[in-house]
DNA sequence: TTTCACCAGTGACCTCAATCACATCTGAAT
DNA sequence: ATTCAGATGTGATTGAGGTCACTGGTGAAA
């Protein structure tokens, strides 16, 4: 299915965009309902698509040589991904897997390169997405250095009820949480060692399960205390 | 000391650029010689700087929460970095530090950001330039979750020696080779296992010092063969 | 309702890289 | 020539986290 003008609207990116160009967009584009654990954009596809999420959660994953998953980074509603493609004719180089029941809209690469080019808001916008990537993987990578393991957990856990909105609470529901696996390969942990630590903080009431994929953080000033390494587990 | 027109065409990224154009850059630009593990652009700084590298090999490091030394990536001669603060007007994320004297072209983000907004091409190949170090990051976290530690080393090493082009010859000398504690930050490793591993590399005549910071690799074919993990060191 | 796949939880074991504490080497500066 | 800082080399120790091999729970599909 096509999108239309007011859906692709909704997404900052093409917030000033003129009818025309979104109109352009829309031709190419197609929004479709992704499962969880299903492939939104597969590695090494020549296909060349940028992906807009809609609802759900997606993650970034590679493989190692090794065959071993690596988790990179997660995107949230009204994100997008799949920009490297815009700005290079390679291949895109990591997978994008949904992690719950997602919708997204794909559109071809090349067009939105040319509504860019076009359009400087939209090419700095772009070119700011790519930034804020950077800056997201810098951290990430930050985090993997850790050596304290619960550490690293805890900052996970924190960016995650962050993205989610966290204001200067003392608690928070969080919904749509990642599973243990999804964390591990995030933090280079084994899925065993990052239950261990969820049982620790469960024991201390800092979290508290609601079901599946549904988390309550207790207390989010000592998460964050943790996460800092002002204060250990 | 300011940069000469010429000397800015010898970067690819101002390659077709019109003289009036340059002569704007040349006046905001400045041409510094910086010592070994000098600082060339600092963290945290707003001067929003970027840094075109004439010759040597920069490394960009951040720090952990506790004050652990974080490798991000190498930017070799003809490279620049800093290339964040042209399109966000935060502070510059990691740290860029000199691994040998090198010279470095540093320019005024702001203007950069004039410059490329007037010429398509310019930005397009800024977009590029971001785009390539995303892959180059999303490549270097995937070495990370590699479990056999040799197997990451010689990566690393591999990618140094195709930095400085690699042909398919069975053997190369590479000079300006980082340190071990480099490859370690790099790596997630301390520096010790990163000693250990070359030693097994010494001792198999697949690489062999010559003198500091050059290294000859005298069999290319077998250190791909690690790196990919065909083959065990 | 049953099945099944997936996720979470847990104990036992054991590997292997971090850490510590040195020694040695080298080039650059004084 | 001497000093010194930084880089490399090496053994001993150790404990954190990976791996394995399970159990149990839950939701969706059949």
């Amino acid at each position: 299915m096509r999108a239309t003008t007011e859906l692709l609207k909704t997404f900052k990116l093409f917030k000033n965009l003129g009818d025309s160009e979104l109109g352009r967009l829309c031709v190419t584009s197609s929004v479709v309902r992704v499962a969880r654990r299903g492939v939104v954009l597969s590695a090494g596809s020549d296909e060349n698509k940028v992906a807009l999420l809609f609802e759900g959660r997606l993650q970034g994953v590679d493989f190692t040589i090794d065959g071993r998953e690596v988790g990179l980074y997660f995107v949230e509603p009204g994100d997008y991904c799949g920009e490297l493609n815009i700005f290079e004719s390679k291949s895109q180089p990591e997978h994008i897997i949904a992690l719950n029941s997602v919708v997204v809209v794909l559109i071809n690469a090349d067009v939105v390169r040319e509504v860019a080019s076009r359009n400087p808001e939209i090419m700095l916008e772009l070119g700011q997405k790519l930034a804020s990537r950077i800056r997201q993987m810098t951290n990430q990578r930050s985090l993997l250095s850790l050596t304290n393991v619960s550490q690293r957990v805890c900052n996970q856990l924190w960016m995650i009820a962050e993205a989610e909105g966290a204001k200067p609470l003392k608690s928070k529901e969080v919904t749509g949480v990642p599973t243990h696996m999804e964390f591990a390969i995030m933090l280079n942990l084994s899925r065993e060692t990052v239950t261990r630590v969820f049982q620790q903080l469960q024991k201390k009431q800092i979290v508290s399960r609601k079901g599946p994929n549904k988390l309550m953080i207790n207390d989010l000033i000592i998460l964050r205390e943790i996460a800092k390494g002002s204060k250990q587990l």
